[in-house]
This record gives C-alpha cells, structure tokens and sequence, in this order.
DNA sequence: CATTACATGTTATAACATAACATAATTGTA
DNA sequence: TACAATTATGTTATGTTATAACATGTAATG
C-alpha cells in the first residue's frame, strides 16, 4: 500500500487523520505535562496512555488489562483503574460513559468539557471539540451549582452506517 | 407538622415541590400514555414507575429490586432491568450514567434530551428541562450524524453542600 | 379456542469496579 | 548516605451492575 486510505468512513465527523502524527504529538504532550507537573510518567502508565492512543477508540478496562498482560504488565483489575483514574484526573484520558469504555484525549487542551459522538452501529466515536456543541450552562436555573465535570454524549448513527442499513 | 417544610436546601436547582400532586399527575400521564399507545400498565411495570416517582431520585437496579421483592413481587435481576428498559424506551424513565441509577422522568413532554444536574455531595439530582441548558447540536460537525439519544449529566456541587464544606 | 405476541419467572454467568492490605520504587531531607 | 515520607504497583478477594438463555404464564387477535 503506497499511501494510506484517505477514509474509509464518509461521515465527516469520524474524518480521516494522520495517526502516526497524532501518536507522537500525543506521547510528547504528555511527557512534557509529566514533566513540568513534576509527576511520573512510569512505563506502566506510558503503556496504559499507548494502548489508548493506538486503537484510538473506547477501550474497556479489561481490554485494557489484556493488553498490559501480553505486554508483560500485571493485569489484575486494579492496576488498570488506578491508572486509567489517574490518567483521567489529568485530562489524558475520558471515560465514554454510554459504553463503559475509556478514551484517550484527543485534544491537547484538555478540555474539561468533552463532547462525545457515538455511533451505536459502528461504535466509532468523536470527541467534539467544546466550542462547536456548546452548552447553555449560564442557565439562571443551574447559576447557584458549581460544575466540576461534565458528561455530553450524543449517541445515533453516524451517516455511513445510516446508508449500509437495509430498512 | 401543619405544612411541609417549603425548602430544606436553598439550593434552586433542587427546590421543593408538591410531591404529592407530582405523584398523581405523573401516575395519570402514565395511565394517559398506555392507553393511547395500547400497552400494557402491568402491576409489575406500575409498581416499578410507582418506586421511582415516590422516591423521585436515582435508584439502582437492585435497590427497585429489593423494593419489588418486599411487595412481593420477584425480584431476580432481570425483572428490573426489562421493566426499566421499557419504561426508558417510552420516556417514563432515565438512566443516570454517572450513578448508573434510575429515575423517572420529571418531564410531562418526554424530552428525548434531558438534562441532570447531579449534586456529588448530597446525590441529589434535578432534571432540567432541554430548552434551558441546550447543546449547539447543529454544528456543522455533527450534521451527517443522526443524533438518536444524548447523554447530558453536569456533575458538581450545590449551593447548599458548598456551603457546608469545610475545606 | 387456537394462535401469536407479549410479559414474567428462573438460573446462571458475564462484565464492570473497588476494598483492603502488601510490597517496592522514588523523593525529600537530616 | 540513610532515613522517613510519599508515591506507585502488586495481589487477593469481593462487591456491584447487567445480560444470556430458556421456561412459563397471560393477553389480544382472528
């Protein structure tokens, strides 16, 4: 194959992207996130952030620890939640809640606000950035509650899988 | 006690209303519902909507069971689960994501896009209706994807729990 | 009153997640 | 360097949430 395909999935919203550059703009962004916060980006936690960034899409927690196994890690449940919370509290990782499943960040924000698309057919998934699905969250109703996390998904079908469907 | 107590949190977001028309209203609409749709308002399926409107907050599967079980009725795993999907499929019920919690719905219009707003101190948890916080969903980013189900939960702290911390 | 669809019952197990405690590595500091 | 404190990982056991698969019962339709 000389060149990669440019997208196999038409829907502009699971768009085609160069991921060799995305793997290696990941990995520098967070040694260096590593570095200036002073924390440890120890091989276990690198591997878990890798294992993400490579499938690109919602990992399971023992998918996850699967993957730590063949890879020599230990794989007993809690070493991939320890990780994977820790990860999350520093924005590199999200938890797609409609699929039980965790994600690696994909934007170098790290925006506290992720927007997720899912498609239930596929189970492909977006990441939306915050400023294009805004929510109305100065809503006099919710002015007197402090927002510390939020969990958008937008779950349907994605127009690929929309035209495959025979009904 | 002569009158209920107008507010026991200050918070607006989860003010205090008249739990006992709340009830009778919601039990109508339900009753409304089935008839118009020809479905069956089985004792099974009134007692599970009956647990959620009484309590009017989140509840766990196996806690509606436990409740199922002391009104005799069974109480094994799958009992609740069908019964609340089918409740949710007819918009009588949602699931909180965060809590992996149910509750039913507070919305006379069964807005397929609710939003929670979710208290992490007291648990407590308001639905706000749609046209008050609402998502960007027109972005052009999300044009080809045919949005069937959203998942909106705004997890953080009420007035009255921040009041209350001490840190 | 039979047939079909719908609803519930039951057993077993799958999938997801954490508690509690042990050990090891790293960092800060006397 | 040696010590203490903190941070990170390892391990066992168990808790919690959810579904598969199949059996039985009940209601609606022709």
């Amino acid at each position: 194959m000389k060149k990669k395909k440019k997208n196999e999935n038409s829907s502009k919203i699971f768009k085609y992207h160069d991921h060799e550059a995305c793997f290696g703009d990941a990995i520098t962004l967070i040694e260096d996130y590593f570095i200036e916060k002073k924390l440890q980006l120890t091989p276990l936690r690198r591997k878990v952030f890798e294992i993400l960034i490579e499938d690109h899409k919602p990992l399971g927690a023992y998918e996850i620890l699967d993957k730590l196994g063949k890879a020599g890690f230990s794989s007993s449940p809690p070493i991939a939640y320890r990780v994977l919370d820790f990860l999350m509290e520093h924005g590199f990782v999200h938890k797609v809640q409609g699929l039980n499943a965790f994600i690696a960040c994909s934007n170098p924000e790290h925006s506290h606000f992720p927007t997720f698309v899912i498609c239930r057919k596929c189970e492909k998934v977006a990441e939306v950035s915050d400023d294009k699905t805004r929510l109305n969250l100065s809503s006099p109703e919710i002015t007197d509650f402090k927002i510390e996390k939020t969990t958008i998904e937008l779950t349907g079908i994605c127009s690929t899988c929309e035209n495959a469907e025979i009904r």
